[in-house]
DNA sequence: AATCATCTTGACGTGCACGTCAACGCAGAC
DNA sequence: GTCTGCGTTGACGTGCACGTCAAGATGATT
């Protein structure tokens, strides 16, 4: 059972990536796709590493780090050693990841703040006719010019 | 009332930056200290901006997007047109921010199960004078090697 | 006065993640 | 047979976020 394949341009329409990146992450060592004489040709594995290398690429992951994450997840058939070492790996980066979402909760906080003064702001000052007396609370994260 | 003030080292020390990244930042708009002489020297609003600075940069955003975040809170003093403007610029961020938080969201939970599934092995293979018969199942996100 | 730490301004260098050519291979359509 | 489309391999270029010097200014200390 083979399983689907894709060519390069397949692969880059649906990801939404150029030919240019593919290449760059197989020189990377990222994707090891099949040839028929010079063409690639991916596989769903292929496809499937693919899908993680981006995801890893949107939270921040640099290339180096994806390489890494997904040889330890091919690399678990090397005995005992081997895979606790890719669980303290493993454990390491769901701490990185937590931390970062705090990061990313409490900049969607701020900003939801920041809509909600802009909002104020605005119902203040469209009320031609309904003067909407909004108390217009200093919501600002930042300290007053100085 | 002027408030506490900082110099560059004692800045760099506690954010853990270099004095070149401060001034680099300085130089894309990021930052705007008062000067003694020479000498630059940071303000409470500075040290509340370079915080917002660093968590920008741990969530992934260029310092040209952090200086349009900045500069959005900070020009709301230029009627409603800017107030919409910014409130629907925040808006966007928010957006883009919660997809970033799915993400993470996903990745933290395949790295769990990536780790459970080193664990199951690890009990497996080291129960030797106490067998302990978990069932191996195959959690693999990665499909098997063609 | 000389030393020292701390700061400054250029300005070139670097690592990463590709972009952007040029030149060429190869299979099928006309 | 050549044209078109899709693919290939170099290899140099680029934008970003700083790193890393060199050379000098400034104020406090000995």
């Amino acid at each position: 059972m083979m399983g689907r394949t894709y060519s390069i341009r397949q692969l880059t329409k649906e990801m939404g990536v150029t030919s240019r990146t593919l290449r760059h992450y197989e020189d990377e060592g990222l994707l090891t796709p099949e040839r028929q004489g010079l063409a690639r040709i991916y596989s769903q594995r292929d496809r499937a590493r693919l899908l993680l290398i981006l995801r890893g690429r949107r939270v921040g992951f640099s290339l180096a780090e994806i390489r890494e994450i997904l040889d330890l997840y091919n690399s678990q058939d090397h005995g005992v050693a081997q895979f606790q070492h890719s669980r303290k790996k493993f454990i390491e980066r769901i701490a990185a990841l937590e931390a970062q979402r705090k990061d990313i909760d409490e900049s969607i906080a701020e900003l939801k703040l920041a809509v909600s003064r802009a909002e104020n702001f605005l119902a203040e000052h469209h009320a031609e006719q309904n003067p909407v007396r909004v108390k217009t609370t200093s919501y600002s994260v930042m300290p007053a010019a100085e």
